[in-house]
DNA sequence: TGACTACTCAACTGTATGAGCATACAGTCT
DNA sequence: AGACTGTATGCTCATACAGTTGAGTAGTCA
């Protein structure tokens, strides 16, 4: 895999990718495309956000490949670009449920 | 996997993790990592930061549990958590390569 | 053509955070 | 105790970015 050497410049931008995904509105988003694509009004009313902020955010997961845009008439539809992006999640969601393990086990000591 | 539902407090608790990974110099220390437990005063001359600047980033990493620290007389050592830290970098180095991909043929067309 | 809808862009505001510096703290040695 | 070393923390500054508002654009329908 590694055929990324880790200049500064590379860093930056895995780091940037990282960013994306270190939003709840974004990870809502993304999740909310789980169940397959949605137009920029439908997620609106899924996420409870505005639709200039809605809009934003997708611009964010846009251009880091994220998500893919489809447009049709009015609409624009928005997909996830691919499932890997859950791998991602579903990793961190895992690193996450352990802490908190840890931590009630903790307390309850 | 997902027995974690994803309220706004969760989705904060998941952000807030890969928010940990979205600054290179955190990903350049998990990497000085890799090889092994170091010492604060290794991993400044292994990453270049400054001592109080990676002592910081340290922190980060600690608290959300990237990292694990085991007190040795006047030195600190930190080591990975667990080694699934680099499925998560790896996932995000593929998507990268791949993207970068793309845009080279793009350019090149 | 003009009204309407779905979406995006631009400007602004408040908040968060990384870098640098100086300082404080903890542990060792004499 | 005092001097010294390795690490942590508090402060300030500069910058980045999420959220809001209002205007602007593209497509549809009458």
């Amino acid at each position: 895999m590694g055929k990324l050497t880790l200049t500064p410049e590379v860093l930056d931008l895995i780091a940037e990718r990282f960013q994306a995904l270190a939003e709840p509105a974004r990870l809502q988003i993304l999740d909310s495309l789980r169940s397959g694509e949605k137009t920029v009004g439908e997620l609106v009313v899924a996420t409870g956000l505005t639709q200039a902020n809605a809009s934003k955010h997708l611009q964010v997961l846009h251009a880091r490949a994220f998500v893919k845009r489809r447009k049709v008439g009015l609409h624009v539809y928005y997909s996830l670009a691919d499932r890997q992006v859950f791998r991602l999640c579903d990793l961190m969601c895992g690193r996450l449920e352990a802490e908190l393990k840890s931590r009630d086990r903790l307390l309850s000591v």
